[in-house]
DNA sequence: GAAGGCCTGGAA
DNA sequence: TTCCAGGCCTTC
Protein backbone atom coordinates (compact mmCIF):
# COMPACT_ATOMS: atom_id res chain seq x y z
CA UNK A 1 0.00 0.00 0.00
CA UNK A 2 1.86 3.11 -1.20
CA UNK A 3 1.20 5.96 0.90
CA UNK A 4 3.09 8.96 1.51
CA UNK A 5 6.46 8.10 2.87
CA UNK A 6 6.57 5.11 -0.51
CA UNK A 7 5.52 8.04 -2.89
CA UNK A 8 8.13 10.68 -1.10
CA UNK A 9 10.69 8.01 -2.02
CA UNK A 10 10.37 8.18 -5.07
CA UNK A 11 9.67 11.18 -5.54
CA UNK A 12 13.18 12.06 -4.58
CA UNK A 13 14.45 9.10 -6.42
CA UNK A 14 12.77 10.29 -9.97
CA UNK A 15 13.75 13.65 -9.63
CA UNK A 16 17.24 13.26 -9.96
CA UNK A 17 17.02 10.49 -12.69
CA UNK A 18 14.54 12.12 -14.64
CA UNK A 19 15.33 15.68 -14.64
CA UNK A 20 16.24 17.10 -17.77
CA UNK A 21 15.35 14.08 -19.73
CA UNK A 22 13.89 14.62 -23.14
CA UNK A 23 10.90 11.71 -23.56
CA UNK A 24 11.92 10.32 -26.67
CA UNK A 25 9.06 7.84 -26.76
CA UNK A 26 5.62 7.38 -24.53
CA UNK A 27 4.65 3.90 -24.74
CA UNK A 28 1.15 2.79 -23.61
CA UNK A 29 0.63 -0.75 -23.29
CA UNK A 30 -2.66 -0.72 -22.27
CA UNK A 31 -5.06 2.63 -21.37
CA UNK A 32 -7.03 0.93 -17.98
CA UNK A 33 -5.81 2.97 -15.78
CA UNK A 34 -5.02 6.00 -18.33
CA UNK A 35 -7.26 8.82 -17.06
CA UNK A 36 -6.04 11.33 -20.43
CA UNK A 37 -6.87 10.04 -23.68
CA UNK A 38 -3.46 7.98 -25.11
CA UNK A 39 -3.15 10.63 -28.10
CA UNK A 40 -3.18 13.66 -26.00
CA UNK A 41 -0.65 12.20 -23.79
CA UNK A 42 1.94 11.35 -26.26
CA UNK A 43 1.30 14.64 -28.56
CA UNK A 44 1.92 16.73 -25.03
CA UNK A 45 5.10 14.95 -23.95
CA UNK A 46 7.21 13.46 -26.47
CA UNK A 47 9.89 15.60 -27.60
CA UNK A 48 9.69 17.52 -24.33
CA UNK A 49 11.52 17.48 -21.12
CA UNK A 50 11.01 16.86 -17.39
CA UNK A 51 12.03 19.71 -14.91
CA UNK A 52 11.58 17.55 -11.78
CA UNK A 53 8.87 15.72 -9.71
CA UNK A 54 6.87 16.48 -6.77
CA UNK A 55 3.97 14.90 -4.42
CA UNK A 56 0.35 15.90 -3.51
CA UNK A 57 -0.96 13.45 -1.09
CA UNK A 58 -0.06 10.05 -2.19
CA UNK A 59 -0.07 11.84 -6.01
CA UNK A 60 3.15 11.56 -7.32
CA UNK A 61 4.08 14.30 -10.31
CA UNK A 62 6.46 14.84 -13.29
CA UNK A 63 6.40 18.36 -14.26
CA UNK A 64 7.09 18.98 -17.44
CA UNK A 65 8.59 22.01 -19.43
CA UNK A 66 5.65 24.17 -20.75
CA UNK A 67 3.33 23.46 -17.83
CA UNK A 68 2.57 19.88 -18.06
CA UNK A 69 2.48 17.72 -15.10
CA UNK A 70 2.28 13.68 -15.76
CA UNK A 71 0.49 12.59 -12.73
CA UNK A 72 0.66 9.00 -11.39
CA UNK A 73 -1.52 7.60 -8.21
CA UNK A 74 -0.43 4.09 -7.46
CA UNK A 75 -3.59 2.71 -5.90
CA UNK A 76 -2.59 -0.27 -4.00
CA UNK A 77 -0.35 -2.26 -6.25
CA UNK A 78 1.39 0.34 -8.52
CA UNK A 79 4.90 0.25 -9.26
CA UNK A 80 6.71 2.74 -10.78
CA UNK A 81 10.59 2.31 -11.80
CA UNK A 82 13.44 3.66 -13.65
CA UNK A 83 15.45 0.79 -14.92
CA UNK A 84 17.27 -0.35 -18.14
CA UNK A 85 15.27 -3.51 -17.57
CA UNK A 86 12.18 -3.76 -17.65
CA UNK A 87 9.47 -6.78 -16.52
CA UNK A 88 7.26 -7.08 -19.69
CA UNK A 89 4.08 -8.56 -18.55
CA UNK A 90 0.26 -8.12 -18.51
CA UNK A 91 0.43 -5.59 -15.64
CA UNK A 92 2.70 -3.22 -17.72
CA UNK A 93 1.01 -0.12 -18.27
CA UNK A 94 3.38 2.37 -19.67
CA UNK A 95 7.23 2.82 -20.68
CA UNK A 96 8.80 6.33 -21.23
CA UNK A 97 11.92 6.09 -23.29
CA UNK A 98 14.51 9.36 -23.03
CA UNK A 99 17.11 10.65 -25.04
CA UNK A 100 20.51 9.70 -24.43
CA UNK A 101 19.84 6.67 -21.73
CA UNK A 102 18.83 2.94 -21.93
CA UNK A 103 17.18 3.56 -18.58
CA UNK A 104 13.23 3.82 -19.03
CA UNK A 105 10.58 5.17 -16.86
CA UNK A 106 7.90 2.61 -16.42
CA UNK A 107 4.60 1.85 -14.61
CA UNK A 108 3.31 -1.68 -13.96
CA UNK A 109 -0.01 -1.90 -11.69
CA UNK A 110 -1.69 -5.54 -10.91
CA UNK A 111 -4.91 -4.83 -9.78
CA UNK A 112 -5.60 -1.66 -11.75
CA UNK A 113 -6.45 0.42 -8.93
CA UNK A 114 -3.75 3.34 -9.65
CA UNK A 115 -4.33 5.83 -11.89
CA UNK A 116 -2.12 8.67 -14.50
CA UNK A 117 -3.12 11.31 -15.50
CA UNK A 118 -1.83 14.91 -17.40
CA UNK A 119 -2.41 18.16 -16.42
CA UNK A 120 -1.67 21.30 -18.30
CA UNK A 121 -0.89 25.11 -16.04
CA UNK A 122 -1.17 25.67 -12.74
CA UNK A 123 -5.26 24.06 -12.37
CA UNK A 124 -5.97 21.00 -10.34
CA UNK A 125 -8.30 18.38 -11.35
CA UNK A 126 -11.01 18.01 -8.60
CA UNK A 127 -9.92 15.21 -7.43
CA UNK A 128 -6.53 16.95 -5.96
CA UNK A 129 -8.51 20.30 -4.89
CA UNK A 130 -10.47 17.85 -2.67
CA UNK A 131 -7.18 16.63 -0.61
CA UNK A 132 -6.71 18.18 2.77
CA UNK A 133 -2.98 19.16 3.75
CA UNK A 134 -0.42 16.58 4.57
CA UNK A 135 1.00 16.01 7.82
CA UNK A 136 3.70 18.02 7.14
CA UNK A 137 1.65 20.66 5.80
CA UNK A 138 -0.66 21.16 8.32
CA UNK A 139 -0.13 22.84 11.71
CA UNK A 140 -0.55 21.90 15.58
CA UNK A 141 -3.87 23.76 15.93
CA UNK A 142 -5.64 22.68 12.04
CA UNK A 143 -4.56 19.32 13.22
CA UNK A 144 -6.55 19.60 16.31
CA UNK A 145 -9.31 21.00 14.80
CA UNK A 146 -9.75 18.23 12.31
CA UNK A 147 -11.21 16.18 14.92
CA UNK A 148 -12.77 18.91 17.20
CA UNK A 149 -16.71 17.06 17.39
CA UNK A 150 -15.84 14.45 15.78
CA UNK A 151 -17.87 11.62 16.37
CA UNK A 152 -16.43 8.91 13.74
CA UNK A 153 -13.46 7.01 15.10
CA UNK A 154 -10.05 8.05 14.56
CA UNK A 155 -8.77 5.73 12.51
CA UNK A 156 -11.10 6.26 9.63
CA UNK A 157 -10.77 10.02 10.42
CA UNK A 158 -6.74 9.73 9.85
CA UNK A 159 -7.22 7.96 6.46
CA UNK A 160 -10.17 10.40 5.33
CA UNK A 161 -7.97 11.79 2.04
CA UNK A 162 -9.74 15.85 2.10
CA UNK A 163 -9.12 15.96 5.74
CA UNK A 164 -5.36 14.73 6.02
CA UNK A 165 -3.52 13.42 2.86
CA UNK A 166 -0.81 11.29 2.29
CA UNK A 167 -1.98 8.57 5.37
CA UNK A 168 -3.47 4.65 4.80
CA UNK A 169 -3.60 1.73 6.80
CA UNK A 170 0.29 1.21 7.59
CA UNK A 171 1.18 4.64 8.47
CA UNK A 172 -2.43 5.08 10.56
CA UNK A 173 -2.12 2.16 12.85
CA UNK A 174 1.94 2.50 13.57
CA UNK A 175 0.90 6.13 14.62
CA UNK A 176 -2.21 5.29 16.88
CA UNK A 177 0.31 2.57 18.54
CA UNK A 178 3.20 5.55 19.31
CA UNK A 179 0.33 7.71 20.30
CA UNK A 180 -1.28 4.90 22.74
CA UNK A 181 -4.61 5.62 21.06
CA UNK A 182 -7.12 2.80 20.25
CA UNK A 183 -7.74 3.34 17.01
CA UNK A 184 -11.72 2.63 17.43
CA UNK A 185 -11.87 5.65 20.12
CA UNK A 186 -14.17 8.37 18.44
CA UNK A 187 -12.18 11.72 16.76
CA UNK A 188 -13.73 14.49 19.42
CA UNK A 189 -12.95 12.18 22.61
CA UNK A 190 -9.37 12.08 22.36
CA UNK A 191 -7.67 14.38 25.01
CA UNK A 192 -5.76 17.68 23.31
CA UNK A 193 -2.46 16.52 24.38
CA UNK A 194 -3.17 13.28 23.36
CA UNK A 195 -3.46 14.68 19.68
CA UNK A 196 -0.86 16.63 19.79
CA UNK A 197 1.28 13.76 20.54
CA UNK A 198 -0.20 11.92 17.43
CA UNK A 199 0.61 14.86 15.61
CA UNK A 200 4.27 14.74 16.83
CA UNK A 201 4.40 11.10 16.44
CA UNK A 202 2.92 10.58 12.46
CA UNK A 203 5.42 13.29 11.47
CA UNK A 204 8.02 10.98 12.76
CA UNK A 205 6.99 7.69 11.84
CA UNK A 206 6.52 9.05 8.57
CA UNK A 207 10.21 10.63 8.69
CA UNK A 208 11.37 7.46 9.69
CA UNK A 209 9.80 5.69 7.08
CA UNK A 210 11.32 7.75 4.32
CA UNK A 211 14.71 7.36 5.52
CA UNK A 212 14.30 3.24 5.06
CA UNK A 213 12.71 3.79 1.59
CA UNK A 214 8.70 2.97 2.65
CA UNK A 215 7.44 0.04 3.80
CA UNK A 216 7.67 -2.84 1.10
CA UNK A 217 4.70 -5.15 1.85
CA UNK A 218 3.69 -6.43 -1.22
CA UNK A 219 4.38 -5.09 -4.64
CA UNK A 220 5.44 -1.90 -3.37
CA UNK A 221 9.58 -1.55 -4.38
CA UNK A 222 11.76 1.55 -5.55
CA UNK A 223 12.50 3.55 -8.48
CA UNK A 224 15.70 0.93 -8.82
CA UNK A 225 13.55 -2.08 -8.10
CA UNK A 226 14.68 -3.11 -4.81
CA UNK A 227 12.48 -3.27 -1.50
CA UNK A 228 12.03 -0.27 1.40
CA UNK A 229 13.14 -1.27 4.88
CA UNK A 230 10.65 0.11 7.24
CA UNK A 231 8.07 -3.12 7.59
CA UNK A 232 10.70 -4.35 9.55
CA UNK A 233 10.25 -1.70 12.03
CA UNK A 234 6.59 -1.94 11.98
CA UNK A 235 5.11 -2.16 15.85
CA UNK A 236 1.58 -3.31 14.79
CA UNK A 237 1.00 -3.32 11.39
CA UNK A 238 0.67 -6.82 9.73
CA UNK A 239 2.03 -8.31 13.27
CA UNK A 240 -1.74 -9.40 14.84
CA UNK A 241 -0.88 -12.20 17.69
CA UNK A 242 2.83 -11.11 17.73
CA UNK A 243 4.08 -9.45 21.10
CA UNK A 244 3.53 -5.79 21.49
CA UNK A 245 7.34 -4.30 21.47
CA UNK A 246 6.57 -2.25 24.23
CA UNK A 247 4.23 -4.16 27.15
CA UNK A 248 4.55 -7.81 25.42
CA UNK A 249 0.67 -8.05 25.12
CA UNK A 250 -0.26 -10.05 22.01
CA UNK A 251 -1.02 -7.59 19.30
CA UNK A 252 -4.85 -7.60 18.01
CA UNK A 253 -6.50 -7.30 14.64
CA UNK A 254 -9.93 -6.16 14.28
CA UNK A 255 -12.19 -4.82 11.25
CA UNK A 256 -13.14 -1.38 11.50
CA UNK A 257 -14.95 0.19 7.91
CA UNK A 258 -13.75 -3.11 6.22
CA UNK A 259 -10.13 -2.40 7.11
CA UNK A 260 -7.81 -4.15 9.27
CA UNK A 261 -6.72 -2.30 12.43
CA UNK A 262 -3.72 -3.38 14.34
CA UNK A 263 -3.18 -2.60 18.12
CA UNK A 264 -2.15 -3.36 21.66
CA UNK A 265 -5.28 -3.19 23.91
CA UNK A 266 -2.70 -2.62 26.95
CA UNK A 267 -0.51 0.39 25.31
CA UNK A 268 -3.64 2.44 23.21
CA UNK A 269 -7.03 3.66 24.89
C1' DG B 1 -22.23 6.54 8.71
C1' DA B 2 -21.50 1.81 6.49
C1' DA B 3 -21.34 -1.35 2.69
C1' DG B 4 -20.42 -2.54 -2.22
C1' DG B 5 -17.48 -2.44 -6.27
C1' DC B 6 -13.37 -2.12 -8.90
C1' DC B 7 -9.14 -5.84 -9.61
C1' DT B 8 -5.76 -9.62 -9.07
C1' DG B 9 -2.74 -13.02 -6.87
C1' DG B 10 -2.22 -15.72 -3.15
C1' DA B 11 -3.99 -17.95 0.94
C1' DA B 12 -7.51 -20.81 3.06
C1' DT C 1 -13.03 -23.23 -5.37
C1' DT C 2 -13.87 -19.37 -2.57
C1' DC C 3 -12.23 -15.64 0.11
C1' DC C 4 -9.50 -11.80 1.23
C1' DA C 5 -6.50 -7.52 1.04
C1' DG C 6 -7.56 -2.42 0.44
C1' DG C 7 -7.17 3.02 -2.00
C1' DC C 8 -10.80 5.38 -3.40
C1' DC C 9 -15.33 6.22 -5.17
C1' DT C 10 -20.29 5.36 -5.38
C1' DT C 11 -24.45 4.07 -3.35
C1' DC C 12 -27.52 2.87 0.31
Amino acid sequence: MPELPEIETLVRELKLKTAGRVLSQLDIRQEAVLKTPALLLKSSLEGKSILTAGRVGKFLYLEWERGFRLWFHLGMTGQLGWTEAVQEDTHLHLVLSFEGTRERLWFRDIRKFGEVFMTEGAALPENLKRLGPDPFEISPDGFSALFRKRTGVIKNLLMNQTLLSGLGNIYVNESLHRAGIHPKRPAGRVSGSRIARLHHVIRAVLEEAISDGGSSIDDYIRSDGTRGRFQERHRVYGRAGERCRDCGTRIRRVQISGRSAFFCGHCQR
